[in-house]
This record gives C-alpha cells, structure tokens and sequence, in this order.
DNA sequence: CCACCTTATGACACTCTGTGTCATTATGTA
DNA sequence: TACATAATGACACAGAGTGTCATAAGGTGG
C-alpha cells in the first residue's frame, strides 16, 4: 500500500506528486471531523489539493481510503502460512497456523492505534462494514490455499476459511470496540469456536 | 417479505395495486437477461408499469430486490431456536440447535430452484455477495441470543454465531454453485467446522 | 541545451443510485 | 356526497463512479 514500494522504478515520465498515504491519512481525519457520509469525494479532494478524478486514480472508490491500510495486515498473515509450512510443522495441528497467522497480522501494524479508528469508522457504517467481504477475500484466498496444503478436503478447507475470516475480523471488532491495547487474545479466543472437521487428511 | 401479511390491515386508503413479488420477480428474470448491473431502477420501473420512485418504496435499494427474498428463511430459522429451546435440550449441544436451525431454514424455502438462481446473482456479483453481512444481521443477532441463552459467554456467543452464519453462507454457496437438490448436506458439513469452546457455562 | 516521450493531472460530461418534496389520484368510511 | 388516508409519480437534487481528452511536468537521449 505504501507510494514507493512495488512500483517498478520507472525510468522516465512525469513522477508522482500525490501521496496516497498521506491523502488518506487526511480522509480519516475528515471523516472523524465531519462524519463518513458528510465527507465526499469532492471534499477530500479539495483538502487535499488535488483534483476529484486524481483522488479516484489513487483510490478506486471511497471506502478503499478506510480499508486501503490493511492489506499489510493480509500480507504479514499470508508470510506466516508460508513460513509454518516451511517449518514442517504441517503434520500438526492447522489450527496453530491459524493462530500464528492472526498473531502475525498484529505484529505487522505500526500503530494500533490508527488501526482501532479506522475499524470503529468501520463498524460505524454499514457500507463500509459489508466491504469486508471483498477486503478480505485475498485472505480468504491465502487461507484456503494454505489448508488444503495441509492436508483438508476442499469443502472442509472452504467452510473454515470462511469461519476463520468471520471470527478473526469478529475479534477486531471487539478489541477496536473496548480500549485493551492487544487485540491477541481477542483472536485467540475467536479461533477457539474452530475445529478441524475428522477425516481431514482426504487427499494425497 | 409477502406483500399480505405483516400489514395491520388498515382500515381506509387507498390500497395498494402494486404485486412486490411479482416486481421482484421480473427484477431477476430482467437481470438474468440483461446482467444485473445493465439493468437499471428505471427499466426495472418501466418494464413493471411503475415509475422509479414507486419502485423505491417497496425495495429501498437495487440488492433488496435480490436479498429480500432471504427473509423466510432467517425468520424459519429463528422460530426453530425458539422450539429448540422449548424442546428442554438446552443442556445439550448447541451445536445441534444451529444445525436443527440450518434445516429449518431450508425447509421454509418453497422453490428451491428460485433460491439456487438467486445466490449465484449473488456470487456472480461483489456488490451484492457484500451484502451478505447486512442482510444476514438479523439472523446474526437471533443467533447470539439463542448461543447466550444456552449457557455461552457473551465473547464465544459472538464468535460462534459470526462463525455460523459464515460457514452457512459459504454452505449455501457451494451448494447453489452445483447441481445438487438437497442443500442440507453442506449446511452439516460447513457446521462440522464449529465447537464449543471449553468453559461454556460461565453464566448463571 | 533542445526535442521527445512518458506519465500525472484535472477539466468536462455523463450514467446511475438513492433521497426529498409535493401535487395528484384512488379508495374506503362516515 | 364529503372526508380522511395512503398510494402514486413527476420533479429536482446530491453524490458515487466512469470515460474521454487536452495539458502540464519531469526525465532521457541527442
């Protein structure tokens, strides 16, 4: 998500001049101030100095300015998939890699603080709160990849994947709702409504 | 969802001349015909003889005249936690109250085949599988009441019923994705993911 | 130092969703 | 027949999101 990474180092062209970053740090702070849906486009646009069809080249619609800052969260879970793997531990139980996953994305906030503000925005508005769906649908993604990997049929894998993105962005709810400064143990107890369904291990 | 029950038969106006079901009806076939984001309020309005703002006050948005139809079966469901309850089982596994509850809902279904094209609109279409988690709250919320009621702490109530009424919407799903009559086997397969947490009855 | 090329930028126009207002119409009741 | 009630739709509006296109700005090669 951060303006310097990814990007393939350009050798000519105009540069950048808009930092998205910093443009939807800026929408945050005016969504705090006048409310979400008293905020438009335009409004952001005029803060920030840019132009409204700049805005949308940056952001492909207005909830992406709120739930643009977690896809780190995604990325640090899916490297704990791999390096569980890799690990050997994949004989064991899956559910500790589910543990490790959810305990990996907090790792990867620099400040839960920014994070438990953009979850209340989120949990304020329906609208934004529906977006989870496809927010998180490359987790859902990476998770169902990472248990079929570990052994469970498809249908099992497919069923608690989606169990494991429902009670984990549960617990963020609820630690975003309180003012408990580790939203770990909110995690660990989510995950414990899972269990790996008995005959697991119906492939290969 | 009828547009017979619910009213409290007024006693003088006029009445209504407008067939909701009938108007939602079309609204699919017209999507399934033209795809759903092709097809606007207006010329769902017009092919149904009514004008764009009528059409507004029977479904306050486009996904209503999608989801809408859902609503039996959340109301089924929540109807089968009271006889569950009533039934004196409670001290037994709520696992088997939300998986009595998943059945119900199916059998409260009249056409499963309406149900099966419904859901893959959806699945075919982010906007409207999003919108999932709103139309999904009330059942969300009898859910919890009936976990908190059997004995479970409110944090494991919450995560189990998020869980829940994920793993029965991927359920649903999986089985309007395929060619199978019956969905009840992948409700019972998708709930095979979800246990009680150790420590339930720490109320009361 | 200049020409060129690539890309960012924003002005303009447009469709569609969703909402509010308000006059009109139709119907059952007194 | 008058009245109250509620459905209906015409009109107008804000805002999201998209497409097109001319322009500006900086780097690269001559």
């Amino acid at each position: 998500m951060t303006s310097e990474d990814a990007k393939p180092a350009r050798t000519s062209g105009r540069p950048a001049t808009i930092d998205a970053d910093a443009v939807a740090g800026l929408a945050l702070d005016l969504f705090a101030q006048h409310g979400y849906e008293n905020t438009s486009m335009e409004d952001i646009a005029r803060a920030a100095g840019i132009g409204r069809k700049s805005l949308y080249r940056y952001f492909a619609s207005k909830a992406d300015l709120v739930w643009g800052g977690t896809e780190p969260v995604v990325e640090a879970s899916t490297l704990a998939f791999g390096s569980f793997h890799r690990q050997g531990k994949s004989d064991g139980d899956v559910l500790a890699g589910l543990r490790e996953a959810a305990a990996a994305g907090v790792a990867a906030i620099p400040d839960l603080s920014v994070t438990r503000g953009r979850l209340r925005l989120i949990a304020e508005h329906a609208e934004l709160t529906s977006r989870s769906y496809e927010s998180l649908a490359p987790q859902r993604e990476r998770t169902l990849a990472f248990l079929v990997e570990n052994g469970l049929s498809g249908s099992a894998a497919r069923y608690l994947s989606a169990a494991y993105l429902a009670t984990t962005f549960e617990a963020w709810m609820q630690w975003a709702a309180g003012s408990d400064p580790d939203p770990v143990p909110y995690l660990m107890a989510a995950l414990e409504v899972l269990r790996v369904p008995l005959g697991k291990a119906g492939v290969s």
